[in-house]
DNA sequence: CTATAATGATACGAAGTAGTGTCATTTTTT
DNA sequence: AAAAAATGACACTACTTCGTATCATTATAG
């Protein structure tokens, strides 16, 4: 609707309410690929800008600061994949199948390394990062099992806690370290089902 | 025996075989702990020569690069880490109390925090770190499994990998994060009893 | 219409850092 | 005894980077 939209010009002014969560957007799409990519500390602020295609100065109004950009951008990611999760209802099997796969994807793992990396140098984020993340992650499979009718087990606190971590398992850590593409949907298929099969028992015909 | 080693002064001049070995690892243990305390891009080398009590110039007699400080000090630990872990005769509940305890300890979980954050700027270092680590630990424990006379599954190549993943778990990837402390023993054999439990079945009185 | 917020462009300051050069000094090596 | 190797001390260069300042320009808000 702005009347330079079809120009490569970029237009300078004013922005709408609905431009200014664009251009956040935009900006934090642009640190999330750097810092993916180069690790914050060597992502430059300019380098930055000039992805996001938008100034320094830019940035520095949106976010006062370099770690905000960071913390702004992972609290994003973070809100984003709770809300895709709390919106479900499925089936044990796919449910597993499903968080194999979101767990193992690039945007996941690139910021699941780039937290394991700075939680030193912000360890309130990653606090809420693994309580938003992993946490939500096993609560959600702890109800699942519950409803599913598990044997009453003395240890069945902990079954959630093994189940997600067999989720995930060596080919996450593999990830982690960049040493494996991500799983196709008929692999995370397969993972899903052996861990289930540990932590159920054999017979799980929902799939 | 160098005539002023009771006084404060450090000498200078030509260093023999045994000391330039001392010296290294005085370097790298430095580096170590400097790495993982403020991660590799936030210490400097002064800082690092300083905590060395050694001068810049030195590090970089030893060693011609920050970069290869850093894949010298992974080494270190890489292969004492192999060395220590070959070198073992133990029931199945022992190795995998022992395998919990050292991947939990400091040095390990700081060490892999690094390699994590690290790795898309040290690739081959990855791989080899992943190799002779938790691969290494893997093929362990599968010979191990074996000689226990398993079940014959069907999926038995992929229950050492299960195994080591729930040997690491969850209380792991809360330690990456720097949400909670090491485990104490008791702990660690808990944690490790609950994962065989799993894995092999209840009946593992070996312990 | 008027005031205002935001941006692009660009330069700049301040600080930190990797890596090198120099040189005297001391100890090992031969 | 003489040569060589290594270190401490320290300055120094070249470069990067964060964050701020300036200022004209333009579109939105009221």
């Amino acid at each position: 609707m702005t009347h330079l939209e079809a120009t490569g010009r970029r237009k300078r002014g004013r922005p709408t309410q609905e431009e200014r969560e664009r251009r956040r957007d935009q900006i934090l799409d642009a640190a999330v690929s750097l810092f993916v990519a180069k690790g914050f500390g060597q992502t430059s602020i300019d380098e930055l800008a000039a992805a996001a295609r938008v100034t320094k100065r830019t940035i520095y109004t949106y976010f006062g600061d370099k770690a905000e950009v960071f913390t702004a951008a992972v609290e994003r990611f973070r809100v984003s994949a709770l809300a895709q999760l709390t919106a479900e209802d499925e089936s044990l099997t796919d449910v597993a199948t499903r968080l194999v796969l979101v767990l193992h994807s690039d945007e996941a793992v690139g910021l699941h390394r780039l937290m394991i990396a700075e939680a030193p140098q912000f360890p309130r984020l990653a606090e809420r990062f693994y309580a938003s993340g992993p946490l939500g992650y096993i609560e959600l499979l702890s109800s699942l099992l519950d409803a599913e009718g598990a044997p009453p087990d003395a240890a069945a606190d902990g079954r959630a806690e093994a189940l997600f971590g067999l989720l995930l398992g060596e080919p996450h850590r593999r990830r982690l370290l960049g040493l494996a593409p991500a799983p196709t949907p008929a692999e995370a298929r397969r993972h899903a089902r052996a861990a289930l099969r540990l932590v159920v028992g054999e017979g799980d015909g929902a799939g």
